[in-house]
DNA sequence: AAGAATACAAACCGGTCGGTCGGTTTGCAA
DNA sequence: TTGCAAACCGACCGACCGGTTTGTATTCTT
């Protein structure tokens, strides 16, 4: 039975998830000061090591729970279009939607914490791992499905394919990122997008 | 003039710089402890705040003396063939190489750096976006003089493109670090590689 | 040879971190 | 109504951090 107690607990759980998610996103894992993170929200220490073991099993659940879910829903609604291509594309553009709306110093959430802590932690490793290998796998799907419906090439290798557009789309905002400039970003997929179009079985 | 102690204490420096740019380049900036490196070092506290007035100054000098000096000077090398189309393309082998030799699961100290410090500290933001902007203008230098003398197909361009090749590398490394198997970063390279070559003349 | 400056050593400092723990409130079951 | 456990609070802990200070051996200058 669930009572007002475990709901309210349950909100408490998301509120902490949530914050600590942003808080990770603008200055890292290993930077992320709980304190800091529990002042803004209001909430106790208590509170929150009631809910999570460890700084790390929080950690954990923040990819568990928050982001990992968001990032595969993208990738496979961007590729549950008709063209697996044009799909791609759209989540290009919606990508730099969102990182021109604001968040465009911070970069991509997932890799971020590739890059802090796949070194250090298996954990969070073989979390984010996951992320990319469904990434991979949809994608390489996508485009092999497109390639039995003769949309495609039939000699694009739709592994080494899927690998290279997740590859140059997580540098590309990587590089935008640093430079803090959209521009770049643009740029960058634009070639992306040219080669994506290259792929496409040649109109007869 | 240049006295005996003068030398000594250049030394002492370059070894402090070169320590701490191994344990950056392991933890990250944020991570990395002082004492630990000093103890591995035999070197004293006093010694590196002798050498430099903080850990942030500390940084900026791995940057500006060791990391950017090297990472401009691999690209200048391969940019410096012919055909500048190859000379990525033997710049990507280097890379693999020197991932699959030992620290596939700490990729590039550069990018590294870049991802976790442009948004918390202008000083390391502004050297990274120096580098990167050296990397696209060699790159776009020598795809333009490429298409100059015939090389490159016309309607190639050398700005985007020299965008798209670093974003594509710089991801092909962070991937490639988190799932600790440089097939996916020889996969992903790929791609990249029969991109740029699609972007030759084609033989009449 | 004497003294000033340099290069380094090491003890030490305040501050912040993740984490603990005893106490208090709250809501449900009996 | 009452007993009790879950939910939460916040003072507190030791460890470690970057940084400072003080001391000392060596080396250059004069």
């Amino acid at each position: 039975m669930v009572t007002q107690r475990d709901l309210k607990a349950e909100v408490t759980r998301e509120k902490i998830l949530e914050a600590a998610a942003e808080e990770i996103y603008r200055v890292g894992y290993q930077s992320a000061s709980l304190c800091e993170m529990l002042k803004r929200l209001g909430i106790s220490k208590g509170a929150l090591y009631h809910h999570f073991a460890s700084k790390q099993e929080l950690g954990y659940a923040v990819l568990d729970d928050v982001l990992a879910p968001r990032a595969v829903a993208a990738w496979d609604a961007a590729l549950s279009a008709e063209d697996p291509i044009e799909g791609i594309c759209r989540l290009l553009d919606e990508e730099e939607q969102f990182l021109a709306g604001q968040r465009l110093a911070c970069g991509c959430p997932i890799n971020n914490l590739a890059q802090e802590m796949s070194p250090l932690d298996e954990g969070f490793r073989q979390r984010i791992e996951r992320v990319y290998r469904r990434w991979h796998r949809a994608v390489q799907n996508a485009l092999a499905g497109a390639q039995q419906r003769g949309l495609l090439r039939p000699e694009v290798d739709a592994n080494e394919v899927a690998y290279f557009v997740i590859a140059s789309l997580q540098g590309a905002v990587g590089l935008a990122k640093n430079s803090q400039d959209c521009g770049i970003f643009r740029s960058s997929i634009n070639g992306l997008k040219k080669y994506l179009h290259d792929l496409k079985m040649p109109a007869t």
